[in-house]
DNA sequence: CGCCGAGTTGAACTGAATCAAGAAACGTGG
DNA sequence: CCACGTTTCTTGATTCAGTTCAACTCGGCG
């Protein structure tokens, strides 16, 4: 069993014929640290697995480095918008270690869910656990204060702290890094 | 055709059969202004659709009321962390006119998703769209001015501003009473 | 007529951004 | 192993959007 078995058997169990096909639709790559997933201008059409390391997504606004999303081992990462809307993005993906990384195509993964109820309903369930941690972070940028957020974060994934430069975490808290500075230094 | 079906048809169509059975599963009631859908305490368990009128989503936090979601005709309404999470929570759904209201049991739209391979797409269809609007609003509140995003609001909902009252578009929009009063008199 | 709630206006306050220097940490090459 | 430049992080002063709190206006309605 790999990782991405567990992983997708946690939100959805495919029975064993199934799976087998689903499985063989990704594919797999070893990148070195600071590598290049998706860069300007393409339009990101896979879903990523991070099997091994950090994958950080982020876009360019008003000239700024915006990161949208940090995902570690065990976990899921696409931009949503660029990968649903098929449109291409200025955003990019890179690896902020050497990682092991696999991904299925958007047209590998529409055309199984055709084929397969059950992969179907893995992406349904998918997409609701999505849209319940969207919900979530929404009402987290706009109730909690830059501190609640970093103590959270401090809470659920410490890992992260260690492993991630202080500038993008601070974009990924919706917050400047002289704030996060301030915050650590506690005030 | 009613206005559900057209809905639901924009979203993903269905195969005739299943459409008729799957159409059979919703309620509908007609309910007057200031009706309670769902009241403080109770879980969310249906999906609504709003064939005329108005619903708003609201719930208290730290003893204030927020509006989370404002529904008008020939759209969805759904409580997405209560009705996914299927716990009692603090929201409440309310009609802010005299409105006919649709709706269809998570134990219902579960099972029908189970049994259709199409209706399962359509809940994924439906998932994937709210969660595309829910990146943009999040995008929208980190990053927009109060200004801009009643901006926005006047440019595509211009309707909501006639029928909705001040202090609740307010809370829609994330920002006190007070100041999109100061917005809307042009500073 | 006077009350009442929705909306407006004003003044003080606040969390966080911005701008601008510094200080530490980190390679890289001598 | 040390000087160096570069990047990363910290600290300080100022500014700004939006909140808070309090008073006031206005239109509708018993």
């Amino acid at each position: 069993m790999t990782d991405l078995d567990i992983a997708i058997n946690n939100i959805s169990p495919l029975s064993e014929e199934t799976r087998g096909e689903f499985l063989r639709a990704w594919s797999s790559w070893s990148v070195p640290r600071d590598h290049f997933m998706v860069s300007e201008n393409a339009v990101c059409d896979h879903i990523y697995f991070v099997k091994k390391g950090i994958l950080r997504i982020f876009y360019f606004k008003n000239g700024k480095e915006i990161t949208e999303w940090i995902a570690m081992d065990g976990t899921f990462c696409l931009s949503i918008l660029s990968f649903f809307e098929r449109t291409p993005s200025r955003l990019q993906i890179q690896t902020l270690e050497a990682s092991e990384i696999m991904g299925i195509h958007y047209d590998d993964l529409t055309g199984m869910a055709a084929r397969f109820h059950e992969v179907e309903t893995l992406f349904r369930k998918m997409m609701t656990a999505s849209l319940i941690l969207s919900q979530y972070r929404m009402d987290s940028i706009q109730f909690e204060t830059a501190q609640q957020r970093y103590d959270r974060l401090l809470e659920t994934q410490p890992e992260l702290l260690r492993r991630v430069p202080l500038t993008y975490i601070a974009s990924f808290l919706g917050i400047t890094p002289e704030t996060l500075s301030r915050i650590r230094a506690h005030r």
